[in-house]
DNA sequence: CACACGTGGGA
DNA sequence: TTCCCAAGTGT
């Protein structure tokens, strides 16, 4: 985009903005939801929304599985629209943050009804759709329809506070804010803004990575514009933030077929941890339950323990607890929304992701609580 | 606005 | 193996 009359951009800008999209041009990785349709000048804005909500805190390699499913299930917002709930989180389950799946459906359904179907490129409509906050709005609206709106993802701050060698220990709001500000002078002082916000993107997740791998600087395009470089500093930016402390939850999950070998499954809550997905009947506890509380919980006359095994989240520690109850023992009375399933039945579910260990091993015999890794091989 | 929300990869 | 880490949106 050119700039407004009467203002042009700073030489040094315009430099980093040239340079990087020159970068990008000849380094960008193929990615599917980089490419055109075939016969179509840009790239589908469908597709775009769809690979965008599913990136969001989500590593590339882990979209790349679900992307093309995904839009093989779904190919148009009508047909997302128009889809069940349960269907959508299928086609999420194993991806994480299952809440973007149920915001990206309420965004199609949006989208069939007030915008006929087609994904809007102002930003401003685009930021009112569910799930799409600063960050994807931005992003859609620069990279699709060539909008010279900033984006500012972890990827982009990293690599704007070493390019500019901010050492500041500041508040986590003032550097977002910096952040978005710089972004909007350096997109504006682009040719391309598409280009430029995704080349941004791009150094910050091939190049310019964290400090842990660190940065790779003799390959990159910005090395001669990097003050954080200049210093010798570059992995030492941006400072580490102090992390999150972990709280430990249990969950006991019991294992209960009927006659027929079918399991007993439930539906988690609306809200909360994988909201609304499937799981064998399980008790959540702060302590762990001994076996006879247990038995009385589901109403059955004993239970005993197949294996242990601990989920790590981010900011909690879910150590589950499989139980079983012997063959031919009643089942239980009904509490939350729950039914018997064969396997098959549960595979189609969308399944708390413990659950499908939990659920599916079941098809054969549940392995023993893990141990040294003698198994294997 | 502090917090909840998943998962897999890399040191 | 085990521990540590990443960083968008909505409430």
């Amino acid at each position: 985009m050119t700039p407004p009359p009467g203002t042009s951009p700073p030489p040094r800008d315009a430099r980093i903005a040239r340079d990087l999209s020159a970068w990008f041009a000849r380094s960008a990785r193929d990615l599917p939801w980089r490419r055109p349709l075939p016969g179509h000048p840009r790239r589908d804005p469908y597709h775009a929304l769809v690979a965008e909500v599913m990136l969001q805190q989500t590593q590339v390699s882990r979209v790349l599985e679900y992307f093309p499913r995904f839009i093989g299930r779904f190919p148009t917002p009508a047909a997302l629209a128009e889809a069940g709930e349960q269907q959508v989180l299928a086609a999420w389950a194993g991806l994480g943050y299952y809440r973007r799946a149920r915001l990206l459906h309420h965004a199609a359904r949006a989208i069939a009804a007030d915008h006929a179907g087609e994904v809007p490129s102002d930003p401003g409509l685009l930021r009112a759709l569910p799930g799409v906050g600063r960050y994807t709005a931005g992003a859609l609206a620069s990279i699709v329809f060539e909008h010279p709106e900033p984006i500012v993802d972890g990827n982009v701050r990293r690599v704007l506070i070493r390019l500019e060698g901010r050492d500041l220990d500041e508040t986590p709001r003032r550097e977002e804010a910096w952040a978005w500000q710089r972004a909007s002078e350096l997109v504006a002082a682009a040719e391309a803004p598409g280009v430029f916000n995704e080349a941004l993107m791009e150094l910050g997740a091939t190049v310019c990575l964290p400090s842990p791998a660190r940065p790779d600087c003799p390959l990159c395009p910005l090395r001669t514009h990097c003050r954080a470089a200049e210093l010798g500093r570059q992995a030492d930016l941006p400072r580490p933030k102090p992390r999150a402390r972990q709280s430990v939850v249990h969950h006991a999950a019991v294992l209960i077929r009927d006659g027929r070998g079918r399991l007993l499954v439930e539906q988690r809550p609306g809200r909360g941890l994988w909201a609304g997905m499937w799981q064998a009947p399980t008790l959540e506890s702060p302590k762990p339950v001994t076996a006879p509380a247990l038995a009385r919980w589901f109403g059955v006359p004993r239970l005993r323990r197949l294996a242990r095994f601990t989920h790590h989240l981010t900011h909690r520690e879910v150590r589950f607890s499989v139980w079983a109850q012997p063959e031919g023992d009643a089942p239980p009375g009904a509490g939350a929304p729950r039914r018997f399933a064969t396997i098959r039945q549960i595979a189609g579910l969308p399944l708390a992701n413990p659950h499908r260990r939990i659920l599916l091993e079941q098809a054969g015999p549940l392995s023993p609580p893990r141990r040294r890794a003698a198994s294997s091989a």
